[in-house]
DNA sequence: AATACGGGGGT
DNA sequence: ACCCCAGTATT
């Protein structure tokens, strides 16, 4: 039967992948455990993040939170600390409400079961799947952006993956493919092959695995897959902060929970009208965000009186700090970068 | 179904 | 200048 047949063929194809990923699979630290904490502790570092980029990131962040109990019992600004520079701060910001949920509606211990992963803050259709196939052995499949590349191009398939339906119709295919009782190796071994071998430029078709069995490189499309229709353009944002110092030491706030960079420390918006005349430089910085392309207005404002600044400090909820004490606060990365080169490089008074 | 949400790296 | 990355929440 002609069904039969091509469901054995996807079966072929998915062991010849696992056996690859035996030899050729990563080695990674969150590859050595099943502790469902852990990996998902990596499966949030690692969304929209490369591996390479978030290695640091998430051994540090075991180390100082290495279980559920102390995640929850830390400050929330501690948890964004660990999280500086990795962007996306809702994420950590879930990852804090989701640790108390565990304590709170699942007695401590992280749950076993899609549907409850599911319910946890943060953690949508991939995360889950994802954490029950690696550490529970569900056989479902996480799908991710290298589900779509690698698949596409297997069965030069061309489903639009903007689609809000290409993670079910993949979902569907991968699980066609998937050997048994191998969820999660599976899993992992799409995601070290569209890492490695099936990259979205230049992808090593000579070295892969399933080149033979690859519709797309036998018929010399690669390019053409995956198929996506939607873009997203980028919008102008221009903000305007004031960097006011005295003495060694300036004006910082937190921002809120809303917009971009939530509960991240900035610099003043506001400034009274007369400090004008303390205005020592401005400069304009540029800033690339994924779909956003910022211009900061900086004025360097420098004070010559402690009773104004601990005044309007203290009447407008600002904290006073050293450059020293704001590497314990997390900053977005334009005024972390501003910080750095005034206080290190000092290339702003030049 | 669209949009918002960071930062880094590659071409 | 444009694309992509171990995606999710909100509207």
């Amino acid at each position: 039967m002609k069904t039969k047949k091509q469901n054995a063929d996807f079966l072929h194809v998915g062991r010849k992948l696992l056996d690859w990923y035996k030899i050729h699979g990563r080695e990674l630290p969150f590859r050595k455990t099943n502790d469902p904490y852990k990996i998902w502790i990596c499966e949030i570092i690692f969304q929209q993040t490369r591996i390479e980029q978030g290695l640091n990131h998430y051994r540090n962040f075991i180390e100082r939170f290495p279980d559920v109990q102390t995640l929850a019992g830390a400050e929330t600004d501690e948890v964004l600390l660990y999280w500086k520079g990795l962007g996306y701060y809702s994420r950590a910001l879930n990852l804090h409400k989701a640790s108390l949920q565990i304590i709170n509606d699942f007695n401590g211990i992280f749950p076993a079961d899609y549907d409850s992963i599911l319910q946890l803050k943060g953690i949508g259709k991939y995360t889950a799947a994802a954490i029950s196939s690696i550490c529970f052995g569900k056989k479902i499949a996480a799908v991710d952006g290298n589900f779509y590349r690698v698949l596409s191009r297997l069965f030069a398939d061309d489903f639009d993956i903007s689609n809000s339906k290409a993670f079910d119709y993949f979902s569907e295919l991968a699980l066609k493919m998937m050997p048994e009782n191998e969820a999660g190796h599976f899993n992992e071994a799409m995601m070290d092959l569209g890492s490695e071998i099936c990259k979205p430029k230049n992808p090593k078709c000579e070295s892969c695995p399933l080149n033979k069995d690859c519709v797309a490189f036998n018929l010399g499309k690669i390019s053409g897959f995956p198929v996506k229709t939607k873009k997203v353009k980028p919008t102008d944002l221009d903000l305007y902060y004031s960097f006011v110092e005295y003495n060694g030491q300036f004006l910082v706030r937190q921002r809120k929970d809303d917009f971009i960079w939530k509960k991240l420390f900035e610099f003043p918006v506001e400034i009274p009208a007369d400090w004008q005349q303390f205005v020592v430089k401005q400069k304009t910085i540029a800033h690339k965000l994924t779909h956003k392309n910022l211009s900061i207005q900086m004025s360097h404002v420098v004070l010559e009186s402690q009773d104004i600044f601990t005044e309007f400090a203290n009447g407008n909820g600002f904290s006073i700090i050293t450059y020293e004490e704001s590497h314990q606060k997390s900053f977005p990365k334009p005024l972390e970068n501003y910080l750095k080169d005034y206080y290190e490089n000092k290339s702003l008074m030049r």
